[in-house]
This record gives C-alpha cells, sequence and structure tokens, in this order.
DNA sequence: CATTAATGTGCACACGTGTGCAGAACCATA
DNA sequence: TATGGTTCTGCACACGTGTGCACATTAATG
C-alpha cells in the first residue's frame, strides 16, 4: 500500500538503485537527476520504510528505554528529559515499565531484542543480572541511568548521593539541629547507602551523636512508607527534631503522619525530603528538599548513549565510562531553626 | 550476529524453511522434527527478528502512543493502563511526547509511519487534523483518548464530564452552597464545555443563579492557573463561598493562594478539584476531587486497539466506535457544609 | 505390483532498501 | 581514431523471514 522507491523508479524511469542513492544524498548522482528524484518522492508522499532499511543496514533507529513504573513522577521526569534529546534526532523509543517483576523484565529484555533495537538505557529500576547479560551479548550499548544497585555497569549516569545528603545535613545542623533522624530504605541499596553516609559523615565532623533508633528503614518507598517512618519516630522517649527523608514521597507521608499528630511543621519538628518532585513545591508547609536533576540526569543518559550509537563499531564502546551529577539543596517552609529549649 | 534461522537449520540439517515452519507452528512438520528444531533455536538462544519478519508479514508488532507530555502524572497513569495491556500480547510501544508543537507533531506521525506501526493511540493531546490524516492514509487504525477537541474521531474513549461535573455541583448545592465559582480552561475545548454544561445544568436545577464573574476562564491548566484564578474570586466584592476546578493541578494552586490569604479550607470556602490524581490525597487540606478513571481510560483504549489490529482487514475498522466511562465523586477534607450566616 | 493419496521437505521467490561491480556513455588527451 | 579516464546507471545480490508450489518419499488402496 505505502509507496515504495520502486514507483518512484517507475514514474522516474530510473532503476530503484538509483532511486535509492539519490534519495540517500550518494554520490555520483547528478543533481539534476536526484533532485528530480527528490521532487517526485515527495508529490507521492513517499516515507522510507525503517523497517526494510533496518533489516539491510542492522540499524533499527530505535532504542528501548526501561523504567519500573511510567506512573512514578520521578521517572517520568527522566524519561522526558530522553525523550527530548532523542525527538530531534530521529530515534523513535519503546518504552516498557518493568514493575519490579521479573516474568515482566524477561519479556522486556527479549522483546527489545526482538526489535534490534540500536541502544538500550535502562531507568532507576532494579534489573536482574542474567537479563542484563543476555542483552549484553547482542552487541548493543546500554546505559544505566540512576539505579539503586550497587553493581558497577560499563556506562552509568547517576546523581552524587552522598553530596547531596551532606548538604541536607549541614544545613540542618547549622540550624541547630542536634537530633535528626533519617528514614531510608533498603531496597535502594547504592542510594540508600549513599545518603545515609553522607549523613553520618556531617553528624560525626560536628561530633554529633547518631543515635541507632534515629535511623530507621521503612518497607515502602511511597508515602506510607514515610507515615511507618514517623510512627517509629513518635514512639521514641526521645525524639528527633528534624527528619531526612530518602525521598519526597516519604517526606509527604512524614507531613501527614505529624499534622495527624498535631506535630507542627517546621515548629515543632524540621522535615526535609530528596528529589525536589514536582509537587515538593506545594505540600503544606512546602517542603525542603535536595533537588536532583531528573531532566538532566535524563539528558546525560540520552547524550552518552548518542555517543556510543555513532561511534565507529566499539570504539567508546570498550571503555567505561560513569557520569556523576550534582543538584542543590532547596530551602522551603518544613524547615527551620531549632530553638534551644 | 545474532542467530538466525539459517543457523538453526544448518545445525538441524533441513532447510530454512523447515525451521522457519517449525517454529511457528506451521501444519506438516512432524512433531518429532518441530521438537528438535526447537530444541535446537533454544540451545542457540535464538530470538527472531521483529525487523525481517515486519518485512515480510506487514506488521511490525509494534503501536505508536503520542501523549502530550510524559511527565504530567495524568498522562501518565493513562499510559500505564495502555503499557500494561499490550506487554501481556507481546506488542511494544513506541512512545512520543508531542508538547503541543505543531513541528513535533509532524515529526512524530512520520517517525510513526516510518516504522509502520500497526496502531497508534492518540492520548489527550491535540493532534491537528493534517498530520492526523496523513497517517490515517497509512490504513492502520487509531484510537483516540481523552482528548480535548470537539472533533468526532472514528475511535475514540473518553470520560463522561457532564456527569461527572453535575456530581460536583449537586454534591455542593447539598451541603448548602449557593455562591459556587468555576476556573476552567478555554484550550480544553470538549473537555470544559462538558464540565461547564454540567455545572450550568445542577445550578440552574436548583433554580441558583450563574453569573458571569463567577466563571472564570484561566490562561493555564497548571497549579498556576489556580493561583490566578484565586486572585480572580478574591477581588470580587461577593465571592463564591465553593470554588470548582477544571482539574488538581488548578486546585492545588487555588488551595496555595487561599492559604496564603488567610482564608480557610472548607470553613471559610470550599474546594474541589477534577481527575483524583495520586497527590489529591496528600495536599494540605487532603482534595475532595472527581476520580476520572485513568488507568481504565488506558486501558479501554488498549482493548479497544486490540480489537482492531486483530478484527480480519477493515471488518470492524470502518464502524465508528465510542466508548464513555464515568468515574466517581471522591469526598476529602477541602469540602464542607456551607454555614448559614 | 501398480496406482493413488497423504505426508514431508526443499527450491525459489518475495518483502523494501542498500551497495559492489561492471558496463555504458561521454569527454579529453595523445 | 584510438586510448584512457571520468561520470553515471543498472544488474544482481544481500539482509532474515515467510510461503506457494513442486517434488520426493512413504503409506494406503486396488
Amino acid at each position: 500500500m505505502p509507496v515504495t522507491i520502486k514507483d518512484i523508479a517507475r514514474i522516474a524511469d530510473v532503476s530503484h538503485s538509483t532511486v535509492s542513492r539519490a534519495l540517500t544524498g550518494h554520490e555520483g548522482i547528478p543533481l539534476e537527476t536526484a533532485g528530480r528524484i527528490k521532487k517526485i518522492a515527495s508529490d507521492l508522499g513517499y516515507i522510507p520504510s525503517a523497517v526494510a532499511r533496518g533489516l539491510k543496514t542492522n540499524r533499527s533507529q530505535a532504542l528501548g528505554v526501561i523504567v519500573s513504573r511510567i506512573d512514578d513522577p520521578f521517572f517520568s521526569e527522566i524519561l522526558q528529559g530522553i525523550e527530548e534529546l532523542f525527538q530531534g534526532v530521529g530515534y523513535s523509543l519503546f518504552v516498557a515499565a518493568s514493575n519490579h517483576d521479573k516474568v515482566r523484565e524477561k519479556d522486556i529484555a527479549r522483546s527489545m531484542v526482538q526489535h534490534r533495537i540500536d541502544g538500550l538505557i535502562i531507568c532507576s529500576t532494579h534489573f536482574r543480572a542474567d537479563h542484563y547479560n543476555l542483552m549484553r551479548q547482542y552487541g548493543f550499548p546500554i546505559v544505566v541511568v540512576g539505579n539503586h544497585e550497587i553493581a558497577d555497569y560499563q556506562h552509568m549516569v547517576y546523581h552524587d548521593d552522598f553530596f547531596g545528603s551532606c548538604q541536607v545535613a549541614r544545613y540542618l545542623i547549622e540550624l541547630g539541629h542536634r537530633k535528626i533522624g533519617f528514614i531510608g530504605n533498603r531496597k535502594m541499596e547504592r542510594t540508600t547507602q549513599g545518603r545515609l553516609d553522607g549523613f553520618a559523615h556531617e553528624m560525626s565532623a560536628a561530633r554529633l551523636p547518631i543515635r541507632k533508633e534515629w535511623i530507621f528503614h521503612s518497607s515502602s518507598d511511597q508515602i506510607e512508607g514515610g507515615v511507618i517512618g514517623t510512627r517509629h519516630f513518635m514512639s521514641l522517649a526521645d525524639r528527633p527534631s528534624a527528619i531526612i527523608c530518602f525521598n519526597d514521597m516519604m517526606a509527604i507521608g512524614v507531613l501527614r503522619a505529624l499534622h495527624e499528630q498535631d506535630v507542627s511543621v517546621p515548629a515543632d519538628c524540621s522535615v526535609v525530603g530528596f528529589d525536589d518532585i514536582i509537587f515538593a513545591a506545594y505540600t503544606q508547609p512546602t517542603l525542603t528538599t535536595f533537588a536532583q536533576p531528573k531532566y538532566q540526569l535524563g539528558h546525560e543518559a540520552a547524550k552518552m548513549m548518542y555517543a556510543l550509537i555513532q561511534s565507529p563499531a566499539g570504539e567508546a564502546k570498550e571503555m567505561n565510562q560513569t557520569r556523576m551529577l550534582r543538584g542543590k539543596l532547596i530551602v522551603r517552609e518544613s524547615s527551620a531553626e531549632q530553638k534551644t529549649r
């Protein structure tokens, strides 16, 4: 049904080879002929088939992106950053959500290979080593962005969690807080560890105590995780005067739980999040948080991928490459000076 | 590099035709031979090329999804609904964001056609008629979901905004409100009109006045749109005692603006949103809103698309088909009885 | 045993595009 | 005119998979 180069060839009274060469800007075709062919192609509304071209050239002009969930605002912002770069350079994106489900991971890996993608970005999700390795065999580059795992990948873009957490902790210490609680999430191995290390680093630099009961690992990294963590802290005889949360979703849960217990924020307790998702600016009170450059993370991952695709076969591909981005502290209403009592 | 059916054929000592037939479950291949071939294929880790298959069969096993933005929580929830259905049945999704940009729309339409997608879902975004028609020429089915345009498409899934708005208005009226304001957004043609009609319908059914200055069209449908709308209402001598917002993002803006003006919600003014995005449950106060079945919208659109793909050439395709879903009112803290003064 | 039917399998071509190679056509130089 | 070079273009094949058709083999029937 669609117009093919053969249709164009028939009308232009040349062979399909000539049409192919004229349209791809190949040398050796006189400008006049090329112009005539291009005119016909455009009149006929010719749009080349990436399928046929991909079969011949072994480049599908398609990339894969795997996230854990599409409807998580943190991931979707990274996705937006990736999408915007590739839209401009003519690559299409296969997007799939793993949902932390092993079966789906396998299906996704399989379908990515089936479509012979030119590259893959794995974004903020655990991914089992066997599925990762299955795909590596197929030779296309894989960039991992913002992952929580400790494992080292060949090409990575991630956020400097240690630095970020230091900023947050130092800020609270400078406000006069001495009893600071931390709500983490064990599933996020590398990330939570980095943030915990930064926290511990600043606390000991200021010679402040780190009490075991002030570090709480919640089972959920969503809103309810913050609620659970708050319940824990409120049950203590000696409560922290400030709470650092693993992410903003949990911080929103903390705000909610404190409100229900009539603990005033920031007067009685400061709360700080992490990520700066869009809603952090609109909670009540607005949330002090450390802004991860989510869009940039996506953008940098896309740039790294683009370089890998462009580079002549396996040149840059062999080198390990890691890019680390830093965010910045965003002070809003949920944090304040600790009044000496 | 990857294993092909020819590799399998060589090892099994048959022709590649036989391998092809054995793997696709074609009749006429004895079970024993088929089993032997399948075993070899699996041992070699054979994964068929959707590219080559697509060229021959004219089915790419890929679908397109176009949204206006990926990082808008409303769209991404619909996307999640679409993704989850197709993941299970072996279709991959090309996802693209139009950003309401004409140039990008054109590029997207072109790249979708290039990849010879089997179907397209246009999701909650304006899409120029010429680009839409360009794609229609290529014969693949197009399902439009939750669009704001008045134009009728052949295959549509959308939400009953009139019904939803009636529920909201009636609820506020039953709480004793007589002065009700409405913040809309003109860009969302059909949607905003449906909600306005529902509002007007209930108001006149209750013989309540609809004042011109109580209907405000904001230029933005995001948070700032709500802020602008609130500013307008606060400038009036006779202020409404309840505000219905076009969507939750705007309602969050309203909550914020009222808080800054020391207007207590819901004591002095009730606020109701629309959509029930995830954060509506965590604003301060939590937001009363009308829940659109976003996930279901995506799911229904996917189901309709799947039926269209499966149906023998152009059978169901010719019929117009529209599916309308209804949501439900979610009462939270931002609305309360109007005290008679 | 001859004939027919049923069953398996390979050959060859197709899908739409790209490309090495050879030949054709033209021009310039000896 | 003969020779060599340059410029242009078509033939033929390739990519990986699917499939109509014919042929080969075996089984069933007379």
